[in-house]
DNA sequence: TTGCGTGCAAAGGTTTTGCATGGCA
DNA sequence: TGCCATGCAAAACCTTTGCACGCAA
């Protein structure tokens, strides 16, 4: 078997992940987590930051939403809530205005039943970005 | 009023827009065209195919999928099919293989209907990637 | 002749990687 | 002491932009 690969706690963990759990369910860049730390003279190398959150993106603690390909990525702590993560929330981004929407809508587990049956296709609604025009935009 | 910025016809233009109708409705890469025409001895600089499928995403003949952040954007010419844009068809996207499957599946329709109607919402079916894991990757 | 389109190269931004150092166990 | 984690810098990658030249009208 393979042992895992993080034995080790350091300090850049432990503050990483403070930060992480006090902007719990909110979206954030790199960025802003460098500049968090920049400003309160602890940085931590974006290097790491990195490495952090692509761990935390592989074991389902952390969202990571591809918003736009030019900027940068953009990421969600979900942490161990699991009931924040029971609950299945959709994302809608508005192609106009870039307000992100956090859609809880137990309708739309509807699609997910179906793609599942039907097209045998498992989605992630984590993942799933849903594009298009917000309300306020299209009254317009 | 203001005049339309491309009055002028250019080589370069019709050899791509003739490459993009023979290759209607699949998806490419701007390194795609790129390697096609520089195979043939006739090559387009990466900056006019930039530059062309901007104007033609802008006006609805191409659509521009954000696949993944780190790899190239992914276009599909749809070209003057107006019956091809009438049929509203998702992209699924196998985030395990890579696999990005067409899917023209009117319950679909449903959650646009859905989305418009009790949020507000209208939904870009071109726009808009559904990842999660196809059937393949889910039976191993 | 006018001025848009093109191509090259450089710049811009995000993310990844190599390597030496530092810190945890 | 062993070895992972870190940080810096460089690299890699996609995309955009500046500028001079060529070509369409």
């Amino acid at each position: 078997m393979e042992s895992i690969k993080a034995p080790y706690k350091t300090k850049q963990q432990d503050l990483l992940l403070s930060y992480l759990e006090s902007i719990k369910g909110k979206h954030f860049t790199v960025e802003d987590v460098r500049e968090h730390f920049a400003s309160k003279n602890s940085s931590i190398g974006v290097a790491t930051i990195y490495r952090h959150l692509e761990k935390l993106v592989a074991n389902g603690t952390v969202n990571k939403y591809i918003i736009d390909e030019t900027s940068a990525a953009c990421f969600e702590y979900l942490g161990n809530d699991a009931c924040h993560r029971d609950v299945p929330h959709f994302h809608l981004k508005c192609s106009k205005c870039g307000t992100l929407i956090h859609l809880e809508c137990e309708e739309l587990l509807q699609i997910q039943e179906h793609l599942m049956k039907e097209h045998g296709f498992m989605l992630d609604s984590f993942r799933t970005v849903f594009y298009g025009t917000c309300s306020k935009c299209a009254g317009k």
